[in-house]
RNA sequence: GCCCGGGUAGCACAAUUGGUAGUGCACCGACCUUGUAAGUCGGACAGUGCGGGUUCGAGUCCCGCCCCGGGCUCCA
């Protein structure tokens, strides 16, 4: 007989001895009763598995409890089959397809029989039927079954997709087994793992429905997503539905037309109308940017936004992003409207001679493009139809490159940390399947990329083979005020464009070099940055930013006068001051100021008009006290800084 | 493009089983002359996204279109 002892590591090293046979449920168990009772799952060399699963041997394992990172996915796929279960309660000839955990919570595809395709008011319903599966603590029992038997068992189901996926586990992993997970009557074909039961499922909410494709392919089959999020504990879910809350309150598609920043009209979807306000915070941004030009030897130029059809063939758009494109015709010649500016530059830089002295000769353009994307998919300022990048083309040797994208790594970094993101992510994309240029070609352009990463002393996530078909890029993205991550800025290299549009430099041996282009966008685009900044601030900009910096607020129509004298003497010291000279109380000029996100509100009455200063209210300290109108431009000059 | 939901005054919302479209804020006028988040009174403003249909009668029901919102692999 073999022994009947097991030993396994754990995490701190030590050793656990059990009897032979003995599950990740029996380790908890042996190492203490608080621990058994936390137990969630199990991860076995580093993997996660039921806490049923049996032990061999030799191994390290660790019992993933509700404090371990994993907890809340695993939490979450448990919740996605509790909905299954609902669903196929209420609607038995639903037919289920996939419900995995997301980032935010869990979905799960279902068609719904013909015509009974439930809408928001039936998520209580549901929810409701959860709450009884959880509360009746219905375990997770995993068993195994050869692939025809499971097969056989879903199509008598009739769950046609769960026999697709599995025929596909078949065909594209040599899969001869399939594993099934049953929750009360329920029982689901999933890889796992789960929790040991439906009562750790602390809190849960359904949020959302929505269309989904089956396997995202717009030919199949339509089904309804039913979105939901879950969490270890009540607080954790209050929370989350608080961020969510908030997350509305920030909205720019809200604030942006309450502050008068911007709206959207139906007369041209996708494409904002910007308003006074909304013109200064763009003015605002693109001097913030033009100083970091300025700083690091760019020129800017501008290019027509209408050009010919022909020059889209020759750049490649005509055959990758034609869809995209918006066409127009006059006097029998057809243009199209610029989806982006690189065509544009060559264009530029292929209309002269270039010396190698001139390099790297770097132009930029804050170049307003229109892309045709698909209705359904617009959204406020973040996707639309029109906007402006803050783009530039740099034309250089290769030798030249890692210096550039260092350089326009130092220039991201001043400028996001200017606008109050101070965590920035990169990411480098390399080689794509579908690609031009040769290896060695790619290589060295991979290898530029990861010097300037590294001699920019950065850390990077790297994404293999993510990168454009003409050349690798470096992606910045930053995270804002409530966690969410943003795509921003980007640095790609270019080896096509230049060997498309013919582009050359004589260099010093007097022959013809074809120059690297490399594309670079600092904030992306304008508006998409714009809509980023207003929620990142929820609608209060920085002093710098704020389209009106202070409002003079006379106490009385007499007063007017003299708070027009103020005014005018602030903005000659270069501050952005409004003035409100309706006969209204002061409290309710300072309550439509506050609404307005005014950061500085100044009251001039009798006492100040005698003295020359104005009382000072800041938002965030309140009444600051009286100051004199130099005085409180040099201090709000201070803190524009 | 597709699925689900929505569109009533500038904005937020209301309108029994189909039965004369209302309220608040904003706006305009008058009064008040105001001291750190809404002063008082009065007035004007939509024919209900657009087009068709059913009906004695449609914001409410039906059809088409437009726009807005949530989504459309984070793959058992």
């Amino acid at each position: 007989m073999p022994e009947t002892k097991l030993k396994v590591e754990l995490p701190d090293g030590s050793e656990l001895e059990l009897e032979s046979g003995a599950t990740g449920a029996d380790a908890a168990a042996a190492i203490g009763p608080g621990l058994a009772k936390a137990a969630l799952a199990l991860k076995v060399d580093g993997e996660l598995r039921d806490l049923s699963a049996p032990l061999a041997g030799g191994e390290t394992i660790e019992i993933v409890t509700d404090r371990s990172p994993e907890a809340l996915e695993l939490v979450r796929h448990d919740a996605a089959h509790v909905l299954a279960e609902a669903v196929l309660d209420i609607w038995p000839g639903a037919k289920i397809s996939i419900g995995p955990p997301i980032e935010s919570g869990f979905y799960y595809d279902i068609e719904f029989p013909e015509g009974e395709a439930p809408g928001p008011e039936d998520l209580e319903r549901i929810e409701e039927r959860m709450r009884e599966h959880i509360s009746a603590d219905e375990p997770f029992e995993r068993r195994e079954l050869p692939v025809a038997e499971a097969v056989e068992h879903f199509r008598e189901e009739g769950q046609d997709y769960k026999v697709e996926l599995i025929e596909d586990l078949q065909r594209d992993e040599g899969a001869s087994t399939v594993t099934l997970y049953r929750n009360g009557a329920f029982e689901d074909l999933c890889r796992g793992p789960h929790g040991p039961s439906t009562g750790r499922i602390g809190a849960f909410k359904l949020t959302s429905l929505a269309g989904a494709y089956w396997r995202g392919d717009e030919t199949r089959q339509m089904l309804t997503r039913v979105y939901g999020t879950a969490f270890l504990d009540r607080k954790a879910l209050a929370a989350h539905l608080e961020m969510l809350e908030q997350a509305k309150e920030r909205d720019h598609r809200k604030l942006g037309p309450e502050l008068d920043l911007f709206r959207f009209r139906p007369e041209s979807p996708g494409m904002p109308f910007w308003l006074p306000n909304g013109s200064v915070l763009l003015e605002l941004m693109q001097e913030e940017v033009r100083g970091q030009l300025r700083k690091r030897g760019y020129r800017e130029i501008r290019t027509p936004e209408v050009l010919d059809e022909e020059l889209w063939h020759r750049s490649g758009h005509w055959d990758n992003y034609k869809e995209n494109m918006f066409f127009v015709e006059s006097e029998d010649r057809r243009f199209a409207l610029k989806p982006m500016n690189c065509p544009g530059a060559c264009l530029v830089f292929g209309s002269t001679r270039h010396s190698y002295r001139e390099l790297p000769l770097r132009l930029a353009e804050f170049g307003k493009v229109f892309r045709n994307e698909r209705e359904g998919v617009l959204h406020g300022l973040l996707r639309v139809r029109s906007f402006t990048q803050d783009d530039a083309h740099v034309y250089c040797t290769e030798d030249q490159v890692t210096g550039e994208c260092v350089d326009i790594i130092e220039a991201i970094d001043e400028l996001y940390a200017r606008f109050g993101f101070d965590d920035v992510r990169l990411e480098l994309s390399t080689r794509p399947q579908k690609s031009i240029g040769s290896a060695e070609q790619w290589e060295r352009a991979e290898a530029a990329l990861r010097g300037a990463l590294e001699s920019a002393g950065r850390d990077y996530q790297l994404n293999p083979g993510d990168g454009a078909f003409y050349g690798p890029k470096i992606d910045f993205h930053v995270t804002d005020a409530l966690g969410r991550s943003w795509q921003l800025g980007t640095c790609q290299l270019d080896f096509f464009m230049p060997e498309r549009f013919e582009l050359g430099y004589t260099g010093a041996d007097n022959a013809e070099h074809r120059p690297v282009m490399i594309h670079r966008a600092l904030l992306g685009s304008m508006e998409r940055f714009a809509g980023i900044l207003i929620e990142h601030h929820g609608g209060r900009l920085p002093l710098w930013l704020a389209p009106v910096q202070a409002t003079v607020l006379p106490v009385a129509d007499r007063h007017n006068d003299a708070a027009s004298e103020i005014a005018a003497e602030l903005r000659e010291a270069g501050l952005r001051v409004g003035i409100d000279e309706r006969s209204e109380s002061v409290g309710r000029k300072i309550r439509d100021a506050e609404l307005a996100k005014a950061p500085y509100m100044l009251v001039v009455g009798d006492r100040e008009q005698e003295a020359g200063v104005v009382s000072v209210r800041s938002h965030e300290g309140g009444d600051l006290g009286q100051m004199k109108p130099g005085e409180l431009a040099a201090r709000l000059a201070a803190e524009s800084r």
